[in-house]
DNA sequence: AAGATTACCTGAAGGC
DNA sequence: TGCCTTCAGGTAATCT
């Protein structure tokens, strides 16, 4: 599943394969990933010239430009930037962008590798100047938007209600965003509102590593289980990039070649295994609608009020009103 | 009104 | 073997 590790990788290699290169056709195999509608996604780009691709959180914005800004734009990339390209750009509609909000959601995957083959699975196939790139999506969750630019002519790369990007967020804005919530913490970290790009692989593995049990209320931490929670989010999906991000069940690169992160995956889907700090079986349990994997001995079960004897459970007004100033 | 649940999809895996 | 059910999870919409 793709999460920030994998999205940035994806964002990595479009960098590095396109941007520069006009978009020359594209094939529509199943309209259903194009938003508003595939006419309108190929009657806006087609013909334009990719220019900046940036991120935030699973988020993807792709700029597609004509004009001579894209010159200062492309000239940011040492990769891309081609003379005819260049030509074709200079003078028209200086500085115009259009945009496209690219989304995998659960099974997305980006191709641009020459050996790839499209099968029933591939839903789009995009030409960059007689680069072939394919749009795989096995579930068809992932969508490709057409977006509208604010009234000063810039992008939002992700919905309003989307939270700054989890690697670009400082500890003070997070932690306020995040105190403040009496949901169970795995639930907060996956809530894309307060932070984007933490899923449900890196939710596991960054409370494995904090110590947190993914049940804890997250406005009961305090701020050194915060910082470290913070910090071992952050840690995991740094160290997910550079191994080329997850492969669980559907992800692969954009050369096709799987992420060897899931090598490192500490608790995610190890539930019956022992851990490997402890030893302790691993355990599974449902938070927020999600599994979470975790173990019982290293995340020990937030303190609760439960009776210390089985035999006298009796339902009790829970302490709403702590103070905390 | 925040938290929980469901819909959207398909393939893998397990039960019988 | 094959049919059936369950599970996987990101996000939007709906429910409580």
């Amino acid at each position: 599943m793709p999460e920030l590790p994998e999205v940035e990788n994806v964002a990595l290699a479009l960098r590095e394969c396109l941007v520069g290169r006009r978009l020359t056709g594209m094939e529509v195999r199943f309209p259903g990933v194009l938003e508003p509608s595939a006419e309108a996604v190929e009657e806006a780009l087609v013909g334009w010239v990719l220019v900046k691709v940036r991120r935030q959180g699973k988020y993807l914005l792709l700029e597609f430009g004509e004009g001579d800004r894209c010159r200062e734009d492309i000239a940011g990339y040492s990769g891309g930037m081609r003379e005819d390209v260049l030509a074709h750009s200079a003078g028209i509609e200086r500085g115009y962008r259009r945009a496209v909000c690219l989304h995998l959601r659960m099974t997305g995957q980006i191709f641009v590798d020459p050996a790839y083959r499209p099968d029933q699975h591939t839903h789009l196939i995009l030409d960059f100047d007689g680069l072939p790139v394919y749009y795989r999506d096995i579930r068809k969750f992932g969508r490709l938007a057409l977006v509208e630019a604010d009234a000063d002519g810039v992008f939002a790369v992700a919905p309003p209600h989307v939270g700054p990007d989890m690697l670009e967020i400082g500890f003070a804005a997070w932690r306020e965003r995040v105190a403040a919530r009496r949901a169970p913490i795995k639930a907060v970290l996956l809530d894309q509102g307060v932070a984007a790009g933490i899923g449900n692989i890196y939710a596991d593995e960054a409370l494995f590593r904090a110590r947190v049990h993914p049940l804890t209320p997250a406005a009961s931490l305090a701020d050194p289980d915060l910082r470290r929670i913070f910090n071992a989010a952050r840690a995991v999906m740094r160290l997910a990039i550079r191994h080329g991000g997850t492969t669980y069940l559907n992800f692969v690169d954009f050369r096709g070649q799987p992420g060897n992160f899931r090598r490192k995956l500490r608790v995610y889907q190890r539930d019956g295994e022992p851990c490997r700090d402890c030893g302790e079986t691993l355990a599974r349990l449902v938070v927020a609608g999600r599994s979470s994997h975790f173990c019982p001995r290293c995340q020990p079960a937030p303190r609760r009020r439960k009776a210390r004897r089985p035999t006298t459970t009796r339902p009790r007004a829970s302490r709403a009103s702590r103070d905390r100033s």
